[in-house]
DNA sequence: CGCGATTTTGAAAGATCTCAACATCTGTGG
DNA sequence: CCACAGATGTTGAGATCTTTCAAAATCGCG
């Protein structure tokens, strides 16, 4: 499949101006900007990025839902990150990324080509600053994950999970009842959580079971019972997740 | 037990001047850091900041080796991140961080009044350009980590702390026989790694057994068989592990 | 030399995975 | 609008790996 290369269009109208790369700049870094960037779409599905091939351009996520994942050499892989709009793909100073990026739902990109986009990175600090900021708040969640991994059943993978959707879908809300669009078939769910699908299938069913969620469909989720959720998801009860 | 302050010594014979949060700036930058910073040190042990404490400075680690981990309400713990000589601790604009730090050697740190420094910050590129290749550095790391929390088994998980130790110790030489001093307890070892500690025992006693590793005391790990401890690991054959 | 901390080892329990069969959903084409 | 086919999801049973619980052995410091 080809990849459109969609009409730019202005980055003042852009939705996500306030909280990506360029969250920090002026008028006039952002025209610079604006001079060094395309448009770039793909499908579900599609592999944005593989793991050691040069990356040609840097980019940041407009629309959609992206997964970083990394593979052992028997094929086991496990999903290292998710990338949300104004998150950032790519990081200067390394021509190459030690993982998978693939396209979860459509996806719409922010494309700079890297080395320009380096060079600009060079001459300004609202950038290297922001690009800093991201970094530091990936790794926030990365550090959470890995105490996921490391040491949670898969009940609580699950809880934690769901936790983390209602979470981003509503962060205002404290409604313990509500819908999320369900995005990721169980075997990406397991991949993300280093599960099997067939350990996702049957958690998620014990907690339908136990009336905290219900779901008919394959594009939702509704959550009953939010608070249950986060008393299955061995976090501190004072805590949420997340940085 | 008290923080014994050291007499400062110059940033010029610092042992870690080319690699720290320091190691981009200039003369005149070096002095403005210099003016701020205090030497620390921490017996093997010791917990340097505790999980949501204000931080009223941040570091640069000098000397010995220290952990972050993160803790479940029942006590489950997972090591989230090992700081090594150079590591930075804390976060510009944050005022807490979210996990434990322990001495897990004796440990020396060159600390910095977090307000001062923040200001420093903003007005100096070359602190802020540093700050983000560490923490991108230390994003490749955490997602290394993520994929043996998720996937690996024990046998794997050992092997790669084990190539990990070896490549730390010697990151030119090829010898597949080295000596590496361990400063980890066989439970610190399975906080790192997601495991229990007999499972640590089992797995290290088993390549004991054969001949991959030797040990007596409690001090040291002899490899005596570096590529089959790679061959375990479950990596790529070509790619080594980290970033 | 002796004691507490750490490590090793064994046996049984438990959680998750694996393998397999079956069910359901979704989109396509008649 | 329905039937069909492939993809996705569910469920069961047994295997496997790791944990848990317990006891014994070893280390290392005073």
């Amino acid at each position: 499949m080809t990849l459109p290369i969609l009409r730019d269009f202005q980055c003042s109208h852009c939705p996500i101006r306030h909280r990506a790369v360029c969250s920090h700049c002026d008028t006039g870094e952002l025209n610079m900007l604006e001079n060094i960037k395309t448009y770039r779409s793909f499908s579900a599905g599609e592999v944005i990025f593989w793991r050691g091939e040069p990356l040609g351009y840097v980019a940041s996520l407009v629309t959609g839902v992206a997964a970083l994942s990394k593979t052992l050499e028997d094929g086991r892989t496990q999903m290292v990150g998710l990338l949300l709009p104004s998150d950032f793909i790519g990081r200067p100073g390394r021509d190459k990324i030690d993982f998978d990026v693939t396209a979860t739902t459509d996806v719409t990109l922010c494309c700079f080509d890297r080395k320009p986009f380096e060079t600009l990175v060079r001459e300004t600090p609202h950038l290297t600053q922001r690009l800093m900021e991201l970094a530091l708040d990936e790794l926030d969640v990365a550090r959470d994950w890995m105490l996921l991994l490391g040491r949670k059943t898969a009940r609580e993978k699950i809880a934690t999970f769901l936790e983390m959707l209602a979470r981003r879908a509503e962060p205002d809300e404290k409604r313990s009842s509500m819908i999320l669009p369900m995005s990721m078939t169980r075997d990406q769910i397991a991949n993300f959580l280093g599960l099997t699908l067939e350990t996702v299938s049957r958690q998620l069913n014990a907690f339908k079971k136990q009336g905290v969620i219900e779901f008919s469909d394959r594009k939702y989720i509704a959550v009953k019972d939010l608070p249950a959720l986060h008393a299955a998801s061995g976090d501190d009860s004072d805590q949420g997740f997340g940085s």
